[in-house]
DNA sequence: TTCGCTCCTATTGTATACGCGTTTGCCGTC
DNA sequence: GACGGCAAACGCGTATACAATAGGAGCGAA
């Protein structure tokens, strides 16, 4: 039970209309549920009604369809019209469309990323990676994913365009959409050692190698997955029973 | 007075709560606001004030607020707590970040779409461009920039990348209002014959020209910016008046 | 036994009401 | 005469109430 993280049922204590901090206590609950999504403790396709959520925590439907219409917005969740909300549950070709522009994107990044990192930065992302083989050692796939995730928006921050990291940011929160939907259960995305390796190529500035290394690093990925099509109406029967 | 276009003070005649349509009538306001923003006839830091939206436009606040939440999102509105939204100014360095990115995507596209280009396409772009022409002869540069930001919205389609065409329109939006606020009067942003040569060299199949042709064709129009930084807060003020 | 129809319930879409913050104009005082 | 405080109004943030619709369950007929 990790989600809720700061519900407190306020509706006990607190008044109602008392604010006093609002737009944080709105974005608690965006990274709450969007983190939920990433780690795939809400599997594409699970439900998620409005009045659920209120409760859960502790603010009306009102906040709740503005956070919902947001995380459809980036394509977290999808909002059927008059059926709700539910975890969006990516198409192949949306699966492919994703790691195409990642491939664009990240790799595009790579030799002005090289040109920029710090030492700090390096410290920070080399942080993150233990602590994602670590994750990886001790199990704990969802913790994983999402540093795994926060490690290639982390590297797209380091160029210096905030509008491409953003957009890479979404890329990779979609892609671990893809991975709980086409991934194999045995292993994750990422390599243990390839965020290090990465790391490396920066470090000694070679732009060149690190893009290079990028590209069969996502190549890798996309390549783990198991695109198997499952039509959406009545999908076979026909084809099926054809045989 | 044109910016209602479709405002027809339904109030009178239709029912307030009889839909019927509901989603298209919220698409409708949303692309009406959205290309009003993007042909200049709401200006950088024009106040969007939500009851005189939602007395324009027949609906309530509520709805009148999601479209405005998802204008935030795409960065063509600002939605400061508690002053109200108004149209984003882009700062210089969000309009070098924008252009940027379309210099990395768009370039990188160009290869694809000339690959998947088809006389369809074609025929639908040179009508664009030429329509773009005519605007801008007729002087009426609201309808030309829509109708370049259109084009180059077009073009990614072609690449088969709805992810990434999705990301370019919206690029494109924001480079419009970039135009509006660092843009010289004399000159739009597209030179009035790139768009036909860069039609050229696609049909020809030429993905590398093509793509070195987008690169000058940003290029030329970021160059064309006169990016005056104006600081923020109390702007100028001290700087206007001490001449 | 199965198919179809009807009613009901559950859930979202929309509107309205209320409270708070911010701002701006005004007045009193120094 | 100018500066600082005060008050009122305007406008947004949140919650709640109502309306409409789609899905499902139950019942009846073939």
């Amino acid at each position: 039970m990790n989600q809720p993280q700061a519900a407190t049922k306020r509706k006990s204590g607190g008044r109602p209309g008392k604010n006093g901090d609002g737009a944080e206590r709105h974005e608690a609950i965006y990274r709450s549920i969007s983190d939920a999504i990433i780690e795939h403790r809400l599997k594409p396709g699970a439900r998620l009604r409005e009045d659920a959520l209120s409760e859960v925590f502790g603010i009306s439907r009102t906040g709740i369809r503005k956070i919902l219409q947001r995380l459809a917005l980036e394509q977290l969740v999808t909002l059927t019209p008059r059926r709700g909300a539910s975890v969006t549950r990516p198409t192949a070709e949306e699966a492919k469309d994703v790691f195409d522009a990642r491939q664009m994107i990240e790799c595009g990044l790579m030799p002005e990323v090289a040109r920029r990192i710090t030492a700090a930065d390096l410290e920070a992302l080399r942080d993150m990676a233990r602590r994602e083989r670590q994750a990886l050692k001790a199990g704990e796939q969802s913790a994983a994913i999402k540093l795994s995730a926060a490690f290639h928006g982390r590297l797209a921050h380091i160029s210096g365009n905030a509008t491409l990291a953003a957009f890479v940011e979404r890329l990779c929160s979609r892609s671990s959409l893809i991975l709980a939907v086409y991934g194999n259960a045995g292993h994750l995305g990422c390599e243990s050692h390839d965020h290090d390796d990465l790391l490396g190529y920066l470090e000694r500035g070679e732009g060149e190698r690190a893009q290079a290394f990028m590209s069969r690093h996502l190549k890798a990925i996309e390549a783990s997955l198991s695109i198997h099509e499952e039509e959406e109406e009545t999908p076979d029967l026909y084809q099926i029973f054809s045989s």
